[in-house]
DNA sequence: AGGCCCTCCTGTAAGC
DNA sequence: TGCTTACAGGAGGGCC
């Protein structure tokens, strides 16, 4: 999916052409996703003005008076603001129509997205509430990421993609921060100094920063607002590429299954 | 409580 | 060539 930096990629191209715009109409075209569209928010939403668009995790929330939708993109969905006379693709699921009559809709091929009603405290929705810090904010340090791991015996990989943890990294950018840090993907995140943690955060960090200013990584289906895909896939270093040489060592990157979902390492340069 | 596995889907590519 | 299988950016829920 769609990790922090494709869905911070999406709320900055959508933000400003949504903001203050009113709302006309939900179209919903398909509303089996992860959970059922609700249906009230045909009711809910026309008439109403998009205050804000902002960003919990890999959740986008569309802040108006009436309360907050709440639209997750999972693996394979998009957002893109198009006139309203635009062809509709066949899997363009939902649809807010503007009264300037642009059209802001959700692609989703495998429908693991979602698009809920967060009420008028969408940071006590059962989804956001229990997040973990946002990682490009100053309280997500490695003296925090060292003190939640103590005597936690799993994979350092899973524990930044847990969400409690910490909000947005999923496996392209968990695989990345691990290499840029020097750290084996499987080591046990219990088993990692406060300095290794330091040192992890930082190559966090710039790693998410330099994809959201890439337009984020398109492998298959993400694009931007606009249709463009990303093209931080040009900067893996590690994702993706078994077999190939490590750019650090040349040594050949190894792949393997670690909890169902593969991750790529160099056996010389991450301990 | 923590950790691991399954599941929801479609599309693509590899393998035979 | 064509069929079958594996795998993919998520993550909640259930189970041990």
């Amino acid at each position: 999916m769609p990790e922090l930096p494709e869905v911070e990629t999406t709320r900055q191209g959508i933000a400003p052409l949504v903001e203050n715009q009113t709302i006309a109409k939900i179209v919903i075209h398909q509303a089996k996703l992860r959970w059922p569209i609700p249906g009230s928010l045909r009711q809910k939403l026309p008439g109403q003005s998009i205050r804000s668009v902002t960003r919990r995790a890999k959740y986008l929330l569309f802040n108006t008076s009436a309360g907050t939708l709440l639209i997750h993109l999972g693996m394979s969905g998009s957002l893109r603001l198009v006139p309203q006379t635009t062809p509709r693709d066949t899997h363009d699921h939902f649809e807010l129509v503007l009264t300037n009559r642009n059209s802001l809709r959700l692609r989703d091929p495998r429908r693991f997205g979602a698009v809920l009603w967060a009420g008028e405290q969408p940071e006590q929705h059962k989804l956001l509430a229990g997040l973990g810090p946002e990682p490009l904010e100053h309280h997500f340090t490695g003296d925090y990421l060292y003190r939640c791991s103590r005597r936690r015996t799993r994979a350092i990989r899973d524990f930044l993609l847990d969400g409690h943890v910490v909000a947005g990294i999923g496996n392209i950018y968990a695989n990345e921060a691990l290499f840029t840090a020097g750290i084996r993907p499987t080591r046990p995140a219990g088993r990692i100094s406060r300095d290794r943690y330091q040192k992890l955060v930082r190559a966090i960090r710039s790693t998410l920063r330099r994809a959201i200013k890439a337009g984020g990584t398109s492998i298959r289906d993400f694009r931007q607002a606009d249709g463009r895909p990303g093209y931080f896939q040009h900067s893996l270093k590690i994702y993706g590429k078994k077999g190939e040489p490590c750019p650090k060592c040349g040594q050949k990157i190894r792949a393997v299954k670690l909890t169902n979902r593969t991750v790529f390492f160099c056996t010389h340069c991450q301990l």
